[in-house]
DNA sequence: AATGCGATGGCAGCAAACTGCCATCACCCG
DNA sequence: CGGGTGATGGCAGTTTGCTGCCATCGCATT
């Protein structure tokens, strides 16, 4: 069967030893799914990936959660790689696993981060590259670009103020929404007008959009 | 190594025979990511699955392309699937490999389908399945849920429409955007309510949150 | 020409939203 | 205790948005 199309290693060493020449035979395309870009730090595959960049138009996708914005140094690393032509998008969800696939044809899976050496499955069995990259695929699809969640400052909305934003999302009126939210009338659009303030618009519809564009609804 | 983690057989009597009780052996969840629901369909897999569903708390999702609601008949059967608990949810990308997740332990990996028997690629190793869920997870979150996907028809907009949404998301009181439009006051508001109607929505904020969730807009 | 129909616009009245002003209250700090 | 501060709520007045009613206009059909 085709067992020689997986295989395991454990730790850095032997994922250089074993798959390096992978990472250096990208033709047309590497992509990559992550936690944060820190952990797949193999020099010569950056190398490599940095010039054929350049060269032929290699095609570097990079999908990581938003953890990867924690710091600034990370943030700035980001904008630097998607400057030279990576294509970098942000997903909600965790990527605990980092994935690469090369050039639709080789993947590699590693394992959760855990104290010890980390374990990396390599695979060139088409069934399970194609079924990954397809998944690998519908995530990247509705995940955000780096620079639109960047840019789209959500600005920082407390308990209350998504509490305002719920009800006027109902579409009810300031007095039966005040009601709901034990608070009076005046109050309630005291709420209102600072939240139009802090989504900086000029209209409850302008407000509302912003909401809805931005996702800080749901 | 792990090689008996991992194996892959030709055709549906092979995947029953050698991996039939897998199916059979699911617990708690029982997630899947396909073209069309139509591929998988194992009718004894099916019969545990609506006992345990109903039974313990089995949680069952299921991935789609726009395709699986081609038909209607496909409609139907997915909103029969749905009210009986299944969580189905549509992503934009076509999905061409099927992937069934059992108890985030066991992962079967369709190819694609073309003549001849089927290629399925059936593996426990953790490393590939926790890899593959995080990417479905991934997918799955940002995907819409059925009934969104169906009710919410984008309602269609012609031009005139879409000049008085611009106006409104511009932020403009009514009479200078009436003015910007070379309309009547009383017309311009016509506009917005009747857009109002169409887009279902009680208060201009709400309108502007669906236009803005919709995507109506940019 | 006459008729009918749909879109438009003015008017008026009403409802809803916005805001300034001030009294009140809770709370913290000197 | 007294004073300062910030959040709250009531009141009133203004603006803005909403809609029913009707006159008008353009256009097509008969």
């Amino acid at each position: 069967m085709a067992a020689d199309q997986v295989f395991t290693v454990r730790g850095d060493a032997e994922l250089v030893t074993r798959a390096g020449h992978l990472f250096t035979s990208v033709r047309q395309e590497f992509v990559c799914a992550a936690r944060d870009p820190d952990t797949w730090s193999l020099p010569a595959a950056r190398q490599v990936i940095n010039n054929n960049m350049q060269a032929t138009g290699l095609d570097v996708s990079k999908l990581l959660s938003p953890a990867a914005l924690a710091d600034e140094a990370a943030r700035l690393h980001l904008h630097e790689v998607a400057s030279k032509g990576v294509h970098v998008r942000i997903s909600s969800t965790p990527l605990p696993h980092e994935t690469i696939i090369i050039d639709r044809r080789v993947m590699i899976l590693a394992g959760r981060d855990r104290p010890g050496p980390r374990e990396y499955t390599v695979t060139t069995s088409p069934t399970l590259v194609g079924g990954v990259y397809a998944l690998f695929q519908a995530a990247w699809e509705t995940a955000t670009d780096l620079a639109d969640f960047l840019h789209g400052d959500a600005p920082h909305l407390d308990a209350d103020s998504l509490a305002v934003l719920r009800a006027l999302g109902a579409g009810h009126t300031d007095e039966t929404a005040a009601r709901q939210l034990g608070l009076s009338l005046r109050t309630y659009r005291r709420r209102v007008a600072e939240l139009m303030t802090k989504l900086e618009a000029a209209s409850r519809f302008q407000a509302g959009l912003r909401v809805g564009e931005l996702r800080l609804n749901s």
